[in-house]
RNA sequence: GGUCUAGUAGCUCAGCUGGAUAGAGCAACGGCCUUCUAAGCCGUAGGUCUCAGGUUCGAAUCCUGACUAGAUCACCA
């Protein structure tokens, strides 16, 4: 963070000490609240160099770095804690640099980066379960391209299987020709009925058998529903007419019902993979994975792979039938990604009940091209849970993706209209910002969280817009958008540069030090691949400057160095708020 | 049973590459709108950081073990 801190700090255990600091890493953090100081030097860890107590080290250090460095004004020491002041020119130079530092961008893309997320089944409708997939996947891919990355978003729709082999049979059997336009429904919606009636003969089906005796495994095996639903797989895999034209009419149902969640999420991708295209690269593999040795075949002509030695099990890539597996497809679809892009480092965001299939998935590969397998990434996260437990498609227990958007929408709008202050906006534009407001809401709720834990969400408490939440973020935005609009209205003429001479408060040092934290914050959950980190970073920079805001005047200031100051530090701030929830895919309005 | 992940205020979550007195929000209670947007600000109350050991000058943070919850180990995806 500072690194001329701790340049002085290895220069000062050198000199005084006569000590190796090669290996040796110094912590510089932000001073703690209520102590004097903007940065502070832990020294405890320098005692056994300077054979003497932490606080003489720390008094030693803060000499030596007080003299060489005329950025510090003043030092002081606490136990073992080495307090550094730095002066206000420094900081007021920060602030200028700010504006400077943001203009040359990166150069060139460090490393391309190809992202995979969303991954829907062609099934059903997407629900609050794909909302933190396809939220994490976007966040993470705004932040790496922010840091300096190219990326590539990709999403890999899973188009076909016997999850949609079971719509299709129910709408075969009892959809008596309807389609979304004559029943007046959202194609995914309308598809997704189809699943769920499946499901739901299909478990009386089961019900029956092991009425009759059979085991309950044995049931579901042999139940007649099952069996179509494996014979319709096995005729679109060899290509029958009428069940492709049918798996074909479904699916663009589907796609309609999609593109328009997708939308309304402010979501979009580079490239779309359907696996219907991508699995033959799957079976090719398996012929020269069988070739290589590193598959083999049973009796039965199914294929597998032993990893046994590797602490994992035996794992299956082709069936007896000789279709092929959620595995087989994922690995074709990998080498052929990397042979078409060649990417540095390929991100799978998917969730954890998948760890296990991406381990294997990571060692197969790891068979046939070991550099392909260490740029394999998963990024897992938790799942999303109702307070009664698992969502469930087909049991109905969802929250379903577009209901959960148009109801915070309708929040938002009540919110919005009781406090009457976009109220003589034209409607157009007050729907802009009411919408803006409700996904704001929304996202930043499911993105604040750490993706590797695993979220409740109360659908009877709905979503805040007070506290740390999106439209408090983005109303602390619009005030600021607001000041400088009065500013110009009351001509005070804002110059854009502060003077070194101005006097800052405490408070003021503070927000700029946040501001200066910003790229590193990016560079910090780029790396962790963490969208949490700058949600967290924003909201604490926001509260910080309503704190400040309710203490202190900005317009009414009457040194015009403070003002122009303080009009600067606003600017930055907003313009921080503003990058900082695009990354997190999240807009602000200018008025709310 | 094996493996993985998590357990912090009543609830939802920060903090976890070890550092000073563990922080927010919601809910509760009490204040602040003739002053730049009150979706805001200030204050009160709320804690054995699941438990037990260990490493260390120092542990919510690292290690080990228990307990609890979830995931996973399919010719499902």
């Amino acid at each position: 963070m500072e690194k001329n801190i701790i340049k002085y700090i290895k220069d000062g255990l050198e000199t005084i000490y006569k000590a190796e600091t090669e290996n040796i890493s110094v912590a510089v953090e932000r001073t703690r609240e209520g102590i004097d100081g903007d940065f502070t030097v832990v020294v405890f860890p320098y005692t056994k160099l300077s054979k003497k107590k932490p606080e003489d080290t720390a008094k030693d250090l803060g000499v030596f770095i007080k003299q060489r460095f005329e950025d510090i004004s003043s030092y002081n020491v606490i136990k073992g804690f080495l307090n550094l002041k730095m002066t206000q020119e420094y900081w007021i130079q920060r602030l200028n640099n700010l504006v400077k530092e943001k203009s040359h961008k990166n150069d060139s893309p460090a490393q391309r980066i190809m992202i995979e997320f969303s991954s829907p089944n062609t099934n059903k409708p997407l629900h609050l379960g794909h909302i933190r997939n396809n939220l994490l996947g976007d966040a993470v891919s705004r932040i790496i391209s922010a840091a300096g990355n190219e990326v590539i978003k990709v999403n890999l729709i899973n188009d076909r299987g016997i999850h949609i082999c079971k719509s299709m049979l129910a709408w075969m059997k009892w959809g008596k020709n309807s389609t979304p336009k004559s029943t007046n429904q959202k194609g995914d919606k309308f598809v997704g009925d189809y699943y769920v009636l499946f499901d739901k003969n299909y478990k009386e089906q089961i019900a029956e058998l092991v009425e009759s005796g059979l085991t309950e495994d044995q049931a579901k095996e042999q139940a007649p529903l099952m069996l179509q639903a494996r014979e319709i797989l096995q005729k679109w895999e060899s290509g029958d007419h009428e069940v492709r034209r049918v798996w074909e009419m479904m699916n663009s149902w589907v796609y309609e019902g999609f593109e328009e969640t997708y939308k309304n999420l402010g979501i979009e991708f580079d490239k779309l993979y359907y696996e219907s295209s991508t699995y033959l690269h799957g079976k090719e593999l398996v012929k020269t994975g069988l070739e290589k040795g590193i598959f083999t075949q049973d009796p039965d002509n199914s294929v597998w792979i032993d990893l046994t030695n590797e602490g994992l099990d035996r794992k299956i890539l082709l069936r007896s039938d000789g279709t092929t597996v959620y595995m087989t497809q994922d690995l074709g679809t990998a080498f052929q990604r990397f042979e078409e892009y060649n990417p540095d480092k390929m991100i799978y965001v998917v969730g954890n009940e998948q760890d296990y299939h991406f381990k294997v998935l990571k060692k197969i590969v790891e068979k046939f091209d070991k550099d392909y397998a260490s740029r394999i990434e998963h990024l897992s996260y938790g799942m999303v849970e109702l307070p009664e437990g698992k969502m469930k498609s087909r049991e109905g227990t969802v929250v379903d993706a577009d209901d959960l958007m148009s109801e915070m929408i309708e929040n938002a709008k009540k919110i919005s209209q009781e406090n009457g202050k976009i109220n003589d906006l034209p409607d157009e534009e007050k729907d802009k910002i009411i919408k803006m407001i409700a996904l704001g809401a929304l996202k930043y709720y499911i993105i604040k969280v750490d993706p590797k834990k695993q979220m409740t969400f109360n659908p009877n408490e709905s979503i805040d817009f007070t506290g740390n939440t999106g439209p408090f973020i983005q109303y602390t935005h619009a005030r600021i958008c607001s000041i400088l609009r009065n500013a110009e209205k009351q001509k005070i003429k804002f110059n854009g540069k502060v003077s070194d001479e101005t006097r800052l408060l405490d408070c003021e040092v503070k927000l700029i030090s946040s501001l200066t934290e910003y790229e590193g914050i990016i560079i910090e959950s780029a790396k962790k691949h963490d969208p949490g980190m700058i949600a967290n970073y924003i909201y604490d920079l926001v509260k910080d400057f309503n704190q400040f805001y309710h203490e202190h005047s900005i317009l009414k200031e009457k040194d015009t160095k403070i003002l122009q100051f303080r009009l600067q530090l606003s600017l930055q701030i907003a313009n921080t708020i503003k990058t900082g929830m695009n990354l997190l895919g999240i807009e602000v309005p200018e008025v709310m």
